[in-house]
DNA sequence: GGGCTACGTGGGAAATCGTGGGAAAAAGCG
DNA sequence: CGCTTTTTCCCACGATTTCCCACGTAGCCC
């Protein structure tokens, strides 16, 4: 299984190229052939990063969706519009399309600092303002505990034999 | 399987002709030269796009409508009525005709932009205003994490033990 | 601490793509 | 049957993209 570790602070230039730390790439190593899929974050204003073998499961799970029910399709479109595959190119960067990048708040032909920081199977990709804003600010009216109480309801199979809620 | 990603900004010039994005054109590769077939979506002003064999298991679940059920003729009539085969140019572009055009909210005669999608099996296609209010827009009083769950419970084949499809 | 390797960054050239227009073929009409 | 209108096909140019190379820097090893 994917582990991907690490936050790593980056540059994109003005073309809209990404550079991609050295040592995710070493951590992607047999499956960066494959390319990877970027896409905008559901929640928040960031981009996601799959290695293209996780992004395959979500198109596989979206194949099951009903083209006769509404609100399936209304869930594919809002979850998968904009997926990009996209491949590290000869000096390992990944050149995200513009329209990406504006919902990461990143303008397109303007290069700008981004944090890149793995998350097991995905990755972030943040502008640095964001990042230091939402993820490591904020933090103090924020319950991290609360938080810790409930996911671990969904998480933990054991204590919860009957819900099988997860995201 | 079928994997059309990307998000691509493109043009309808006067002869009704769309650009169609030379990146989803190598992704569609090898189905390509059996044509596209384009048809009304059944529940938004977009039109849909289907690789022709995607287009054949559409074709074949409408086979099993009863030819004795007027709701089952109607929704056929309503549904195929304005499929279109259609082939790309030799500049990469597709001919739609004028009366799907009008559907997308895209006027005949008329240059004008819209946003091609790819949505794993399928390409849906937009004007760009209506693409950037229905899609893009009304985020906020959106409830995702809802609907998510909605469809979650859809496609879990631990709730439909008929549903055989998994990944 | 010095040298070497590898990484990140920027820019430039070549190939590709998109767009528009025009000519030829087909269809419709008188 | 010939003329007009529409449609289809093809070519060409401008813009964009993609690929590649080169340099500066930082980290690492000896």
């Amino acid at each position: 299984m994917l582990n991907l570790l690490g936050e790593y602070h980056c540059r994109i230039d003005a073309k809209g190229r990404v550079s991609f730390p050295a040592k995710l790439r070493k951590q992607l190593d047999r499956v960066l052939h494959d390319g990877l899929v970027v896409n905008r974050d559901i929640f928040e204003g960031c981009l996601v990063i799959y290695p293209k073998p996780e992004w395959d499961k979500v198109n596989a799970e979206m194949s099951r969706l009903s083209r006769y029910d509404r609100s399936h399709q209304l869930f594919q479109r809002k979850f998968m519009k904009g997926a990009t595959l996209v491949e590290v190119d000869g000096s390992g960067r990944l050149l995200v399309p513009a329209a990406l990048l504006g919902h990461a708040g990143l303008e397109a032909g303007k290069a700008g600092d981004c944090v890149v920081t793995g998350l097991g199977e995905k990755i972030e990709v943040w502008s640095k303002a964001r990042f230091e804003q939402q993820v490591l600010g904020g933090e103090d009216d924020f319950d991290f505990g609360a938080l810790a109480e409930k996911v671990r309801q969904d998480i933990d199979p054991a204590r919860n034999p009957n819900d099988s809620s997860r995201n």
